[in-house]
DNA sequence: GTCTATAGACTGATAGAC
DNA sequence: GTCTATCAGTCTATAGAC
């Protein structure tokens, strides 16, 4: 089952309208997506959908939840390693979504628009509810290193906040950029690649 | 006409609906939302939003437009004015950013969206394509300060986008990192208050 | 200017032939 | 499994009374 799966992809029809599906709901969203949209652009018929996923919805949240799975399984494995150090989790983390984004620019902006849509019901749907932040080892020690910290210390939401958006935004904002600047692809994503060394030293300039 | 705006403001029908539309389409987004739940969120009947602005896609159009336009207009008086260093263009540019953001968190993820969907025609719209890039005076101080620079300098749009992102991004992700912290809109506003001096203290760091 | 009622178009979903 | 045809519901926009 696992060995044939890159051999299998997109060669069934449900494979092939996932895949169409997924490129219409991110690029133009969920409310604005007509199930015939997906049809169309899988080549097959509008009562297909119905007949593989029962509805536009389950659909949709099957598309969703790959997408971010790809993003969120991978990164659990890195932040409860105990192996590595805070630094050495922070580059990791930074190296690995950027490499994601350079392949996938536009979940972040389908995902935050869908959760800016109905919060509840996407952050639910995500699992995000169900993990326990203090089990996490990369908060463990997080904690330990701001107690050994001396005077006062910056809100740590801050330091999260900043690695998450010099991370992500530069790929939500690639074509206001690029129009801007005449950046081509390329050179951008060369840019992108330049971030993952640059993004900690920063951070850790911010840390002291 | 100019002395009376804000004794007008939103005592008019069509005000009143504007008002109403903003907080709607803002949550929902434009496809979600249907001119029913405008007609109900502002108290009036459906057929007065056909009555002032013909259509809804009209009545979206002017929403987001005057929105941008005072921002865009303000970001010009302070990026040109030349009694300013670069580090105060910098500071108070970040203090207008927040400010706005504040009242209109919406207006990023619009912006991203209309430009993922068309880049030129928003930023036609905007004028921003009429602007003279080598005329702003922020754009000469900053090549004084590069040039005057020893040491193998960082790209400069590395910086900008730094500020940018940092600026921007809490906003954009604000439902979501709220919901995963557990705070309410006024912690989290005060966190973006605190922001106003952060950011320029952590790009000094950064530009060394 | 504001309302009710409804036209007219579109959408998600299904029935039923093949 | 895949198709065509169609239903039932919802949406924007408008006609017409007041």
């Amino acid at each position: 089952m696992v060995e044939r799966k890159h051999i299998e992809k997109n060669t069934t029809t449900e494979e092939k309208i996932k895949e169409a599906a997924r490129h219409v709901f991110t690029r133009k969203g969920y409310a604005a997506t007509r199930t015939r949209d997906i049809a169309e652009e899988s080549g097959y018929n509008l009562a297909l959908i119905n007949y593989y996923f029962r509805s536009k919805e389950k659909l949709f949240d099957i598309i969703m939840l790959e997408s971010l799975q790809v993003f969120v399984h991978s990164v659990i494995g890195i932040v409860n390693d105990p192996a590595t150090t805070l630094t050495q989790k922070m580059q990791v983390l930074i190296c690995h979504y950027i490499d994601m984004l350079k392949t996938n620019p536009n979940i972040p902006l389908f995902v935050l628009n869908e959760i800016n849509a109905d919060p509840k019901k996407l952050i639910a749907k995500l699992g995000f509810d169900k993990v326990d932040r203090e089990k996490i080892y990369l908060v463990k020690q997080w904690k330990e290193m701001t107690a050994a910290k001396k005077g006062p210390a910056v809100n740590p939401v801050h330091i999260l906040l900043n690695v998450l958006s010099m991370t992500i935004f530069p790929f939500i904002a690639s074509p206001l950029l690029r129009n801007r600047t005449g950046m081509s692809v390329e050179e951008y994503n060369k840019l992108m690649e330049e971030r993952k060394t640059l993004i900690p030293m920063w951070v850790a300039g911010m840390i002291g």
